[in-house]
DNA sequence: GAGTGGTCTAGACCACCGC
DNA sequence: CGGTGGTCTAGACCACTCA
């Protein structure tokens, strides 16, 4: 078993909290790196000289940290190094969308992942109300909905959820699940609109359920939500994406100007 | 005691993830508002006819989604309604400061806050290796690190450390603790670099153990780190900026161009 | 002091994994 | 099959809050 430090009885910290730490710094200091298996439950009660749900409570604390993953019947292991991935704010640059490349594609490639689209989803429905408040149109107005998730290296780390005026949308590729070379942006611009800006608005918070399974995330684990809104050079909001990400597998970078 | 379904043995769900969709349930359809106390572990463990073990699982995973937060001694309460605050990319605006405001007191006042500032902590130090870099320094050189605590409304909602040359801080307010009207900015433009561009490195995880108390995050709530670097006109980094947010206290908004 | 949640013990049975 | 984590029981003592 790798190297732990003993419990201290003169520490003001519960037990677990020391076992916890004793974990978490064995990690940090990377006797234990990503992928590897922390001793088992049954040779830290033996270690430690505690009870099971002692120890439990210690590895529940480093999951709801986002630090380790249970798998049942397998092991607790260190989750593996962030796949951090940049996403500068030139990602939408009009040169990828002329070489055909749509934006998480060529963005995912540049930093060397597989990357994979799959359970695309393309229907025609009435627009919620925070949705039409970004899109400038009435509540209930028809939009086409494109449902999409995003794989790096053949793991989901991506829900995204593109909602396009009908008007804009008919007509174009866009209604189709293959949107073509440049992707929905391409096809906007072929039909008389030419981005100008983006805005982006970003948060984070826990996933709910069905967010966890889209992207099978262990519990303790947060999600980054960006909500995109697309203008054309009329000041026109053409198109709002609605993105959840993994939080473990994103960077997301800015550069503004000081003004 | 308010309205809950009872134990269905006939679900494959456990009895705590059942208690705990219960709980859940009377939260969102309002039985249960913001604030408004839980039943007490001893009323559920009578009710549902289950250890109190149970009970706390059913309670934890509330907790790891941030529904509901524990305080000791008085009971389990429904968390509020987020605080939600906008921080437009124009909030480094020269404007501001050259009427006299730091960034943080600017956007609070705008969105109708009372803004405050605590824990003020002036050193000089060797830069860590990871600020170093971004400051285009040597790990080790010499910086001035301001470390402070924001709040809205008397609640802490974003840590910040700020990390600037020595020499480009040496002989101003910058080592003070009240760095005068504006701010850092304002003192670094004074000093003779015009702020040109910020960029911000913006991610979310779960918050440390030491976050958490000085944010004052019940488990399970995330925090939004967001990495800014300050150049001034000659392209030269002046400042390295890490802050800590509360995810629920905050949306960040990014306007950019589509180039 | 009564009631609350926080921590801990010492067991038990189960489901899942890999050999 | 043995080892792993997942769930559960039935207690115990403690620290905190509030009347």
């Amino acid at each position: 078993m790798i190297q732990l430090d003993q419990l201290d009885r003169s520490d003001d910290r519960s037990p677990y909290l020391q076992i916890a730490a004793a974990l978490r710094e064995a990690i940090n200091v990377g006797r234990l790196g990503p992928g590897d298996r922390l001793p088992s439950e049954s040779e830290l009660t033996g270690f430690y000289g505690v009870a099971r749900m002692t120890v439990r409570q210690a590895i529940q604390e480093l999951k709801t940290e986002g630090l380790v993953m249970a798998e049942h019947g397998r092991g607790v292991f260190v989750r593996s190094a962030p796949v951090v991935r940049r996403l500068a704010s030139e990602r939408f640059a009009r040169q990828h969308r002329d070489r055909g490349k749509a934006a998480f594609l060529a963005e995912a490639e540049k930093v060397g992942y597989q990357a994979g689209v799959d359970s695309i989803r393309v229907h025609e429905a009435p627009v919620a109300a925070d949705v039409a408040e970004r899109l400038g149109i009435k509540a209930g107005d028809p939009v086409v909905v494109r449902e999409r998730r995003y794989l790096a290296n053949g793991e989901p780390v991506e829900t995204a959820t593109s909602y396009i005026p009908a008007e804009f949308a008919r007509g174009t590729a866009i209604t189709e699940n293959d949107t073509g070379p440049g992707g929905i942006y391409a096809r906007l611009e072929e039909a008389g609109h030419p981005l100008a800006r983006f805005v982006e608005e970003v948060a984070a918070r826990m996933p709910t359920p069905a967010e966890r399974r889209a992207l099978q995330l262990g519990p303790g684990v947060p999600v980054l939500t960006v909500v995109r809104t697309a203008f054309d050079e009329q000041g026109v909001a053409v198109e709002v994406c609605d993105t959840v990400k993994a939080a473990y597998a994103y960077v997301l970078e800015y550069d503004f100007p000081a003004r």
